[in-house]
DNA sequence: TAGTGGTCTAGACCACGCT
DNA sequence: GCGTGGTCTAGACCACTAA
């Protein structure tokens, strides 16, 4: 963990590291520059660079005169503008709906360790859950989840939360990848999301890695004349 | 451009606008650290952070020995992975090609208007055009170029080069935006598409800004199977 | 008001890579 | 070689804000 180049990156991956690990939790308030200057033997200076690496990584939150504390794991949507589907539903000012569809227990097959990146098998949940705006179907979500990562989620029932703000809350990430792609309607989603046959629709692929491996991997399938994906950005982020 | 908060603030802001504005083309050398600080008057260290700063940006390029140069303005892909569609087709091992279907100049209408974003009236380039890969139709390009902001588009042919190229070798841009949806193949994408009709497609929107106005507006229109946008990233960027 | 982060300085040493 | 950027230091002052 401390085998790196610079004094930079080794303070940053360890202070990371305690922070991806849990062992500093969400809320856990850092020691001081000063402090943590000392303890690394270096200058405050050096100290601060990290810091201020941290915050733009969003991993910590900083105020004056109070301290440095690790940051509630936040949505993906600093990169990607892909809110979470509640806040997403209600910025239209719709009504938000959540309902669980199906939720199995099972050891992965082949396409779920495919959908995962799993190099051998684990036990997984599967979860098929609607949200709704309006009372009207507006997101069919699909997602696995790694059992082997996040154990306690085989004892949640999913039926007033859905998986994403509970994993959120539960999990820290370290990495994710989207695809996003556009396919005809199948059948569960014409059914599910009230659609004509064969009707485009945007798919979104989310996949999150944790400390130690996949955590979950999420399909997102929006009706495709009802739903874009923004991104907004300049050359100099 | 020098009114903000902190010094280094002050020193990036004048420095990306020597850049954004053109005065410092792609490939220019900045002055050096040392130059900088003393015609800043403030200390290296601080030149050093906004040197940094632009560099994360990918707005210069650093070589030791050799100086800090102004990088060539670079696709998107840094934030959200959309290549060059030729980059694309290449990294695939497919043969790339290029076809111009229709070029006109024409007084902006209602719906140029609004895809620009344009408040008054002006005369747009309205390009069709259709990219290849291995012999098959790969994407198909419709693209509004603002004539008030790059007069010199209507100049070029646009038979062998693409307009994305061009444009990007020739108008520096300031901030993009993308949306993505999924739609039903219109009777225009079916034919050069070789699609069936009304088979999903996924239709990237890029609208792009530069110093003093709206520059372009491309929609690619990709077969939905054939093709998947992804973004890859950490919470610490 | 006192402690904390935010910022800046005027040096320094080093590694890299042109020449 | 030698000039450049990369990194780091040991201070300093200021602004903000929680106590």
């Amino acid at each position: 963990m401390s085998g790196d180049t610079t004094l930079h990156s080794r303070i940053l991956a360890d202070i990371e590291g305690q922070i991806v690990s849990g062992e500093w939790p969400p809320g856990h308030r850092l020691p001081f520059e000063v402090d943590l200057a000392a303890q690394y033997g270096c200058s405050r200076m050096t100290v601060n660079k990290v810091m201020a690496q941290l915050v733009r990584s969003g991993l910590i939150e900083r105020r004056k005169k109070s301290g440095s504390f690790v940051a509630q794991p936040k949505a993906q949507s600093a990169v990607l503008e892909i809110h979470d589907i509640k806040d997403e539903v209600q910025s239209l000012k719709l009504a938000y709906g959540y309902a669980l569809i199906a939720r199995t227990v099972r050891r992965s097959d082949a396409e779920d360790m495919r959908r995962l990146g799993l190099s051998k098998g684990t036990d997984v949940l599967d979860i098929t859950c609607l949200h709704t705006a309006g009372h009207e179907p507006f997101c069919l979500e699909k997602r696995l989840i790694n059992l082997a990562m996040v154990p306690q989620a085989a004892d949640f029932e999913f039926v007033e939360i859905a998986p994403g703000p509970w994993l959120l809350a539960e999990v820290p990430w370290t990495s994710a990848q989207h695809t996003i792609q556009a396919i005809s309607a199948d059948k569960d989603a014409v059914k599910l999301l009230k659609l004509s046959a064969h009707e485009a629709c945007l798919v979104i692929e989310r996949q999150t890695w944790g400390q130690g491996g996949p955590v979950t991997n999420v399909r997102l399938t929006y009706p495709g004349n009802r739903h874009v994906v923004t991104a907004q950005f300049k050359p100099g982020g």
